[in-house]
DNA sequence: TCTGGGGTCCTAGGACCC
DNA sequence: TCTGGGGTCCTAGGACCC
């Protein structure tokens, strides 16, 4: 989807399209009706304190705003910029909106987070002639079809890469938007893919560019000139071996029609730095504010937790982890609280921290748990000794939060 | 004026088992 | 007199993505 939020909320604020618009930072900017009728809207300009941009309109980018970028960096490319507030729900309702409309038309689909879907469309009748060569035109046709559903149903535009693979799907997506639709077959990698920067890849991220860049490599085009073997060497047998594969434009994924969760987290950065003595009662609120939220993230998703982690961020951008197995799988908020009480335990907060998080993984179906449920005792196999899930005692570090 | 929140996957070392 | 070898689980950190 283009620019899918800020998209989303230029159909709330008709008024606003063709503006540099950014969604971003933390509540307390929402339109404000005016006595005639308009709406007054925050600007960039106003802002302060935390937060970073997560979508900006066109308009916005053309001022070098992008998303990641930090509000006050923003602030200063593009003071008048329109500010609004994140509103997930109505995302998340555009969503299952538009992936319904695509389903209409393509129903194999792989899910890749809100705003982004890979769809198969090799076994659609039309997509291939009689003789199953791939039929451009039919495939073309089949594209357009869905851009068209999508907008009707949502009057959001979207932008598609059809090609023989996800990885230059993804690619051929990002060539043409807003509103496009490239198509790309194995004979068009060297003109049209090999100039690209490697960093088009996705999975090639700010470190990976850095290193092949310290390289010479700056384009698809050099990396797929570069020795398999050369690769390896630099960037290990499965690293160097994936480069090279992307390089030619390889790849051989399946779209993942179902996939259960790894983890279930929910974390918080703070307006200002605070410290686990001098704001221990503040901290403590938050930290079993946290394991409520991820408690009914839970509960409702229907899932249980072997292993319940903290994540912390000091003020210097540090962040440590920790994590605790436990031998039975937990989901309420007391038992959540106190094993992530028990992490926190071993880490050194002489530090203040900005950033604090709760985590649940080793996730299992809260109504058929595996073994236990069953009736097997928690067989001990290896690792490090397993503890058992215990009632939840005094709270341990932050302490003083009004008791729950 | 520092840099959100929710995720996935990978690596590497240590513990432990057969 | 070494220090095997293969496997799983757990933990911590980091890269990357939407």
């Amino acid at each position: 989807m283009d620019a899918f939020y800020a998209s989303v909320e230029l159909l709330r604020y008709p008024e606003l399209k063709g503006l540099p618009v950014v969604i971003g930072g933390r509540r307390r900017h929402q339109p404000q009706p005016q006595p005639d009728g308009s709406r007054r809207f925050a600007t960039l300009r106003e802002y302060t304190g935390r937060g970073v941009i997560t979508t900006a309109t066109y308009a916005a980018r053309a001022f070098g705003v992008n998303s990641a970028m930090g509000l006050m960096k923003a602030a200063a490319l593009c003071p008048q910029a329109v500010l609004l507030p994140a509103d997930f729900d109505e995302y998340r309702r555009y969503s299952r909106a538009f992936k319904a409309a695509v389903a209409e038309v393509a129903p194999v689909i792989e899910d890749r987070g809100i705003d982004e879907i890979y769809i198969e469309l090799t076994d659609l009748p039309g997509a291939q002639d009689a003789l199953g060569h791939d039929a451009c035109g039919g495939v073309r046709a089949i594209a357009q079809e869905i851009r068209n559903n999508v907008r009707r149903a949502t009057g959001l535009t979207c932008s598609i890469g059809v090609t023989p693979n996800k990885l230059l799907s993804k690619i051929a997506s990002e060539l043409d938007k807003p509103d496009g639709l490239t198509l790309i077959t194995e004979d068009d990698i060297p003109a049209r893919i090999w100039p690209l920067a490697v960093r088009r890849i996705n999975g090639i991220g700010p470190k990976a560019g850095a290193k092949l860049a310290a390289l010479g490599v700056e384009t698809i085009g050099e990396l797929a000139a570069r020795p398999r073997e050369e690769l390896i060497a630099h960037f290990g047998r499965s690293q160097g071996r994936w480069l090279h594969e992307c390089a030619n434009g390889r790849d051989e994924r399946p779209v993942v029609t179902y996939s259960e969760p790894v983890s279930v987290s929910r974390e918080t950065t703070f307006e200002r730095d605070l410290h686990a003595v001098a704001d221990r009662a503040t901290l403590g609120a938050v930290f079993t504010g946290l394991c409520e939220q991820l408690a009914g993230d839970l509960r409702r998703k229907g899932y249980r937790s072997r292993t319940i982690g903290i994540k912390l961020r000091f003020d210097d951008f540090r962040t440590v982890t920790r994590d605790h197995t436990l031998a039975q799988p937990v989901a309420d908020a007391a038992a959540i609280r106190h094993t992530a009480g028990q992490c926190l335990k071993r880490v050194d907060l002489s530090r203040r921290l900005r950033l604090l998080g709760v985590r649940a993984s080793g996730l299992v179906h809260a109504r058929q748990e595996a073994g236990a449920a069953c009736g097997h005792p928690a067989v001990h196999r290896g690792g490090a000794p397993a503890e058992e899930a215990r009632a939840p005692a005094a709270p341990q570090l932050f302490d003083g939060e009004p008791s729950a």
